[in-house]
RNA sequence: CGGGGCGUAGCGCAGACUGGUUAGCGCACCUGCCUUGGGAGCAGGGGGUCGGAGGUUCAAAUCCUCUCGCCCCGACCA
């Protein structure tokens, strides 16, 4: 490709809108145009990252026996009737109606069309396990869209679905797409952290999120400091320290007026004493009922368990006038008599411990609350987001680490959430002929998100630096000054060059400079120039994006050289933290 | 959805507070000359409904009202 010829138009100036590298990169290097809020055209260099991306994840999905088709974007609103999920799912569903007034929804994924393919075509024991999958459009109405290609509404998803006899036979494939996911990052050129995932309120046995660790990101896991534990932040759990219990049972509890004092910082100020010594009582509305969330001071509540807890779809912070219709206060809950409302407490508060806590009337707190004596421990789970440096639970010898990542796909099992009597009802004839329940796993990955993944993992001051495997031309060629030598050089190598590599012929009449700045902004992992100079010493030579490293060669050694520096730039994916097949 | 910020040429900005020639600058773009190892130089040129609507005024990019768009932060801890 001739770079004068191609639709290559670099910003020099960082675009306002622009604070993630990858999206001031993407944008000056012509990788991207914004149509919308979270909306993008992907122009001819990042169409072809995609396309590469898209390769690779085609290459490991057929290696593991998964078969691609397409499915439409424009679904039914009937068959999301049948799944709950047009119910269930808020505005990011884009709801429309065709011209007869029929209604439609824009896919977001697409558990429902394949499982009704599923339970279509699927009838014996004999059809599975079977894997489709496919890479089409996925729009969703996001609330916040972020980071250029970080979070966006329209977007290419892989997203795969296996269908099995049994939830063994799932278990036995399940490691072999885990593992899959693992060589797709490696060879994008980025490291990716499996971490255990929250799975929602179908439970089910597994869930993995593939992380990115990246400042950028808008997920945070921790990671054990002594063990392979690693687990989003939604569903990890870490060792909670005791109380020391009081060498006599406290005196009957007492209560304090405290006068506008109402978060736990207030109260710490008022009773001069630390957090861990307060009761935090916070009132949830969990599909329409009002739940008391109780925990100890120096914990926060994690409303992704607790809506798992209680199986709901909705929770929010239960609203004043919702409180005030109950005779509650905001800053004085309490589960002390709190009529009759139902209590989660989390396990970070045992029996007999003490706690300051609300009074459950305005402007009054309680002393000597115990717990088990003053109110009862009745219903008790783990309900606190976890901590730094919390002592690990699953091996007890490290601590926790948090991190903030980018999720690159996510992988689970999901059992028979789809294939449920009460959803799409999918079963098939087992070999004594009994009907059986299908029970399925699904698979995705946004290409998009990964595109713009790498590049934050790859960039430097001057630009991208983009591995080989997707890098949209792997070579770039840069021919100095205008003397007829050095351009029938320069025509004759790309000639040559194009009939092995992806090559991007800078023929522009630019100075040396512009095409420099240009190559390292669009990251291309080598460049080749020919000057003058190095003519005249049968020369040429190479820079290597990633190092830095100028190579001067002879040029009867080009394609030796060439061949020797992609080979040491190919990603490895030997020592990944594969799951055992 | 809540909070903050920004909309003036393709990109980056000035002009606005204090209304008043023909709305300006840098980069990019076009023409010519010149130059070619890290965003060169000279000369000439094209490109703007000042986000939109309404209002105030003799006069609005500038003041007022409404509206649309984009970006960032937050989305819960009583």
């Amino acid at each position: 490709m001739r770079y004068s010829s191609y639709f290559i138009h670099t910003l020099f100036d960082v675009p306002k809108e622009a604070e993630a590298p990858s999206h001031i990169l993407l944008l000056r290097g012509c990788y991207i145009y914004p149509v919308a809020a979270g909306v993008y055209s992907l122009l001819p260099l990042g169409h072809r990252v995609a396309e590469k991306i898209k390769t690779i994840i085609r290459e490991e999905l057929n290696g593991i026996d998964g078969i691609e088709l397409t499915m439409p974007v424009l679904n039914p609103a009937e068959l999301w009737k049948k799944t709950k999920r047009y119910y269930d799912i808020g505005a990011e569903l884009i709801r429309i109606k065709d011209r007869k007034d029929r209604e439609f929804v824009l896919a977001m994924t697409n558990e429902e069309t394949v499982t009704d393919l599923a339970k279509h075509f699927l009838r014996s024991y004999r059809d599975l396990p079977v894997m489709l999958y496919h890479i089409q459009t996925k729009i969703r109405d996001e609330a916040r869209p972020r980071g250029g290609l970080l979070r966006i509404r329209e977007f290419f998803m892989k997203d795969a679905y296996s269908f099995h006899r049994d939830f063994a036979d799932l278990d036995a494939y399940y490691p072999r797409i885990f593992n899959a996911y693992l060589r797709i990052f490696a060879r994008c050129g980025v490291e990716s952290i499996p971490i255990e995932a929250d799975s929602g309120i179908m439970g089910g046995s597994g869930s993995h999120e593939f992380m990115l660790e990246s400042p950028n990101g808008e997920d945070r896991f921790v990671v054990c400091t002594h063990c392979d534990y690693r687990a989003n932040t939604e569903k990890a759990e870490g060792v909670k320290s005791r109380l020391e219990k009081p060498a006599v049972p406290p005196p009957p509890r007492e209560k304090i007026a405290t006068p506008g004092v109402k978060t736990i910082a207030d109260l710490m100020r008022f009773f001069n004493t630390d957090e861990a010594r307060f009761l935090k009582t916070v009132a949830y509305e969990a599909d329409g009922d009002l739940v008391l969330a109780v925990i100890r001071g120096d914990y926060a509540v994690s409303v992704t368990k607790l809506t798992n807890h209680l199986q709901a779809i909705h929770v929010d912070l239960a609203s004043e006038e919702r409180l005030a219709a109950k005779g509650f206060h905001a800053g004085f809950l309490s589960p002390v008599e709190a009529g009759g409302v139902r209590v989660i407490v989390d396990t970070s508060v045992a029996a007999g411990d003490v706690f300051i806590a609300g009074a459950n009337e305005r402007d009054a707190h309680f002393k000597n609350v115990c717990a088990g004596r003053d109110f009862p421990l009745g219903e008790q789970t783990d309900l606190a987001e976890v901590r730094e440096g919390d002592l690990c639970l699953n091996c007890r010898q490290g601590t926790l680490r948090l991190g903030r990542g980018i999720e690159l796909g996510h992988t689970f099992k999901l059992g028979t959430k789809y294939t449920a009597p009460e959803t799409m009802d999918v079963t098939y004839l087992d070999p004594a002929g009994e009907q059986q329940r299908v029970i399925m796993g699904c698979y995705g990955i946004g290409v998009e998100r990964l595109l713009a993944s790498v590049v934050e993992r790859w960039h430097d001051e001057a630009g991208i630096i983009f591995p080989p495997t997707i890098a949209p031309f792997q070579l770039v060629l840069v021919a100095i000054g205008k003397s007829p030598e050095v351009l029938a050089s320069a025509e004759k190598l790309y000639q040559d060059l194009k009939r092995r590599y992806e090559v991007l012929y800078d023929d522009r009449d630019e100075s040396p400079g512009v095409k420099f700045k240009d190559a390292d902004l669009l990251g291309f992992p080598l460049r080749l120039v020919v000057s003058q100079k190095l003519l005249k010493a049968g020369q040429v030579e190479l820079k290597v994006r990633q190092t830095g490293e100028v190579v001067i060669c002879p040029q009867n050694d080009l394609e030796a050289t060439l061949d020797q520096l992609f080979q040491n730039l190919q990603p490895t994916l030997e020592g990944l933290p594969y799951m055992e097949e």
